[in-house]
Parts: C-alpha cells; structure tokens; sequence
DNA sequence: ACCGTTCTGGGACGCTTGACCCACTTGCGA
DNA sequence: TCGCAAGTGGGTCAAGCGTCCCAGAACGGT
C-alpha cells in the first residue's frame, strides 16, 4: 500500500464512497465497504476523515460540485432550429442517465439522505441552484443563438426544464421504458419551447 | 397489550414502519423502532411476519395501495374554465405535499428503496402506474367536462403531468420556496393544457 | 545516517441490529 | 369448564457497525 497524503485519500474515499453508494446504495456505504471499494485499511479512514458522517458531507459536495460542467459538460447546443436544439440538450442529459443508472439514482438517494441529516440539510437547496444554474444558462445560450426570447422570466422555465428532467428521470428509473421516456422529452421539449418569442428583425 | 390476531397486527406494523419512516428515513425503520412506534414488544414483530423485508413489502404495497384514492380524493376537479381546473388540481396535490412533507419524501425513498431491493423491484413501475393511471383519469374527466380533446394520446399526456409533480415536489423538498413552487405549477398548468383542443359545437 | 513526523495495519472496544427461543398467559371452541 | 391453539414477553445470540488504539513502517529534512 504506497503511502498517500491525508488529503488525497479524503478525496478518493469520497470517489469510492459515491461508487459504493451507486452500487449499494446509501445504507451499503459503511466505513467497511468504502475502505474495501478503495482498497485501503480501516484505520486509513479515520485517519483521513474523522466520522462517518464528516465523508458523507464530502461526497455530497462532490456530487454538487462535479454536477456541473462535468457531467453536463457534452450537453452541446446543436440542431437546426430551436426546438431541435432542446430537444437535443434533453436526450444528451438522458443519454446520460441511461448510461449509468445507478449513478444517477445515487444522486437522488443523496438528496434523500441529506435532507434527513441536519449536517447537511442546506446541500439540497444548493444542488437545485446548481441544476437550475446550468438550465439557465443554456436557455440563455438558445435564445441567443436562435435570435429568441422567453415571454417568462428565465428563471422560472429553468426551474421547469430542471422539473421536467427531473419527473423524466424519476419515472424512468421506476419503469426502463425507454419510448416512453423519449415521448416525454418531446412534450418536454413543446413544453419549454412555448415560452418562445420571435425577436424583431434587428437582434439587439 | 391486548390480544391482536397476526394479520391485524401485521396491518398495524406496517403502518407504524411508514410513520417511523416519514419521521427519521427508511435506514431508521428498524425492528425496533418499528416496535416501538406500534407500541408492541420485539416478539411480536416476528410473529407477526417472518422477516424485516417482509414488513417492507407490506409498507410498500400500502403506500402503493393506499395512495390512489385515498390521498388524491380530495382532487376535484373544479373551476370556471380547463386551465383553473387543472391549475387547481395541482395546488391540491400540492397541499397535501406541503401539509405533510417527511410523508412524501417516505415516498420517494421507498421507491428508490424498492428499486434497490430484487424482491421488490416491481413495485416501483406499479406504483408509477397508479399514478398514471390517475392522472390519465383526472384528464379525461377534465376533458369531458369542458369539452375539450387532447391533441396527443392521453396516456402520453398523463405521463407529462406526472413527471411535472413529481419534478415540482422534488425541487420544493430540497428548497422549500413556496412562491417557486406556485410559479411552476403555473407553468406546469398551461404545458399540459396547451394539449387540449376545442371539441366541435356538437360534442358527441 | 539520523530522527521525528507522517502514515499504515491489525486488532479490539462497545453498541445496535435482525432474528429467535422458550416459558408464560390468554381466550375461544368443545 | 376445560384444553389447547394462538398470542405475548423477556432474554439471548451472532453478526455487523462506527470508532479507536498502538506498534511499527516509510518518508523528508538535517
């Protein structure tokens, strides 16, 4: 076992927790199983992190933090027109899902968990910021690109976009119907694409 | 302690597991705390039922059970035209949401539970069906009273408004903004009866 | 080459968990 | 009324949990 800094193995137990976590799930994720997922000794654990709890909190940062750019970082801006182009973003981030479905039901279990723990009870609240951030700032970059506008305040189709993905992944981790998880991003897709207004000819 | 059959008490388990899992999370849902909440002793539990997994399924088919007509039938449909109508199931389904949150999160943990656990990885679709299944009627009366059609098949559409809720209840669990909420259900009222289309001066 | 800090490993602790056993009480049917 | 199945309570078990301790190994500055 080489000999790593205190920090580095904070960080990697985290990883490894968020791995066990999406395997297991959150009640599998004890200082055992992690130190095993990570291939270390239990007393590597308490030696980096003092409880349980204190690893807990940084996978949940982990999980807000590398939310953003990272995982949605593909979600690239592309098609002919402007519902085609949400309707691609909405596929991509499905895409995702798809791929890893454990990882993404982990993300819910974390919310779940932190919700119930007053430690980390904010975490919640600040993931949502995130998502919405990043739903924002890509119906920012549509209109842009597409010479549109939205006849509601940004944020608040944000925060549909981020309803309608989340409802869209929910169900489909329930049920692995994939056509009708595809049908209800088209109607997703309608649904934000609504709030579109034409601009006048002379984009500012 | 009185005398209770097994079955009744079975019954009683199962609703005392869902109250202590509103109240502190599922991994709190433990044989005794579950005892605890019933009021019976740690005996009886496992003369009761067979296993702590047996219990779960019980509570899982309860909650899955329980929440069709049960907590939604207070969903009237009413209204002066199809947009309030809606807009006002909504904000009922949204203040039972609200008068008893640690309950609906139950419920969200229960399903990723469920989906975590083999034996009871069917319920999830099920419960979803009930949901569908529910707001698929819902739509249809809404349909029939203001005599309107739906432009896509029904089925689709109710899939759309539980993938609204759901998404909605999420984001105002780990926010807790009230006016957010209220705002997206506005948005969430006017996608779902955007798919309505006026029906012939003679309805059939 | 040395020494003290930094890190590692194995073992151990006290506690909670799910499960269960067995002696007891209760109450219904004959 | 009586017997026996049905139900109850307390105590107990092994396993798994988070946490901790301490002897020793590896490293970096001198």
């Amino acid at each position: 076992m080489p000999r790593i800094a205190a920090t580095d193995r904070r960080a990697a137990l985290a990883r490894a927790a968020l791995a066990v976590i999406a395997r297991e799930g959150v009640h599998a994720a004890t200082t055992r199983a992690i130190v095993a997922e990570a291939g270390m000794s239990l007393a590597s654990f308490h030696y980096a992190v003092a409880t349980r709890d204190d690893l807990l909190r940084d996978v949940v940062e982990l999980v807000v933090g590398s939310q953003d750019a990272a995982a949605f970082g593909t979600l690239a801006l592309q098609g002919d027109d402007l519902r085609a182009a949400v309707r691609g973003v909405l596929g991509s981030y499905f895409d995702i899902v798809r791929a890893d479905p454990a990882r993404e039901q982990a993300m819910f279990e974390l919310t779940q968990y932190a919700l119930r723990t007053p430690a980390l009870a904010e975490f919640p609240a600040a993931q949502y910021d995130v998502y919405r951030g990043l739903a924002a700032r890509l119906l920012h970059t549509a209109a842009v690109r597409f010479r549109v506008g939205w006849d509601i305040p940004v944020p608040d189709l944000a925060a549909l976009g981020v309803a309608l993905t989340d409802g869209a992944t929910l169900a489909w981790l329930a049920t692995r119907d994939d056509a009708a998880a595809e049908r209800l991003l088209d109607l997703a897709a309608d649904s934000l694409t609504a709030h579109a207004i034409p601009l006048s000819k002379e984009p500012k």
